[in-house]
DNA sequence: AATGAGAGCAACCGCGCGTAT
DNA sequence: TATACGCGCGGTTGCTCTCAT
């Protein structure tokens, strides 16, 4: 038995959102709340499918979303978000306020997987690219271990746990979660050129007296795109730990906790619909 | 000035998951 | 337990804009 479609489709309107649709939409909902997107377009006196009323909304019409381009501290944190969570763009987003998944996806697609590619490093694997003039060893001779670090996505009280320990990376309870989805890497899996000058450390219990120079996550978030690719390549940051970067989600959390998820005061609706005010 | 290529982004599509019945 | 339904997610598409020729 076929899945039924999500909406009759018949005499829908597709394509571009016009300023009257949108004005609709946000007079519904902030009316009504948001509820059962399949009957807001009815509702709501749209000719839409319930499916791209929420994704204008969430997306686009939404007050608290930011607009413009992400800055280098935002870049930072979709880098390291990705390299534990994969295309889990929703999850990434969640750690980001104002961001959506839809606008991080795309701004990975176009900005940040070019310069990662620039700058040597895979942005599927985070790895660095492997150079065709360099004679890398297999993986397997940087092969390091390292003190158990666990690490939760923040819906973590029922969701999968990476654990990762003496060389192994375990999807723990994770609903059939596959691995092979995620790019979760370990330090051992970070292959540096032979001319990088510092090698990679022996790691484990050593890890966190070892005297490694990652940058803590201030400084972290302060670096230009390039200087942070360059850490990347260059530093042990692996055998570190996540914690500076989930200190750094901390923060970004904590400001989130200041201000309503939903925040409704005229003025983010001047922002977000300007002369178009309801 | 015309036009073709490439980039960026908003929106759509199909599938999976959770929940209600 | 099986089925139907609604929502949310990630991948993809296609439109618009910019820039090079």
């Amino acid at each position: 038995m076929g899945r039924q479609p999500c909406c009759d489709k018949v005499g829908l309107k597709k394509g571009p959102w016009t300023a009257d649709e949108d004005k609709k939409l946000i007079n519904f909902i902030l009316t009504n709340g948001q509820c059962c997107w399949r009957s807001v377009p009815k509702l709501a006196g749209l000719l839409r499918c319930g499916k791209s009323c929420r994704l204008r909304w969430i997306n686009y019409l939404r007050p608290d979303l930011k607009r413009g381009l992400l800055s280098d501290e935002e870049e930072n944190l979709v880098i390291h978000l990705h390299a534990q969570l994969g295309n889990r763009w929703s999850k990434i987003a969640s750690h980001m306020a104002g961001r959506t998944d839809n606008e991080i996806k795309n701004h990975w697609n176009t900005h940040i997987k070019k310069k990662l590619k620039k700058m040597g490093i895979d942005p599927t694997t985070h790895q660095p690219l492997p150079s065709p003039a360099v004679d890398q060893p297999p993986p397997e001779s940087k092969s390091t271990t390292f003190e158990q670090s666990t690490i939760s996505t923040d819906d973590s009280n029922n969701d999968e746990k990476i654990i990762e320990s003496n060389n192994d990376v375990q999807l723990v309870n994770s609903s059939d979660f596959c691995i092979d989805e995620i790019p979760v890497i370990g330090p051992h899996e970070i292959m540096l050129p032979p001319d990088q000058s510092s090698p990679t450390p022996s790691c484990s219990s050593s890890c966190s007296s070892n005297g490694a120079s990652w940058l803590n996550a201030a400084e972290l978030a302060a670096l230009s795109f390039e200087d942070y690719c360059s850490e990347i390549v260059n530093s042990d940051i692996w055998e570190q730990d996540f914690k500076d970067v989930f200190d750094l989600l901390g923060d970004f959390e904590s400001d989130l906790k200041g201000e309503d998820a939903m925040n409704l005061d005229s003025s983010s609706w001047e922002m977000v619909i300007g002369d178009d005010q309801i």
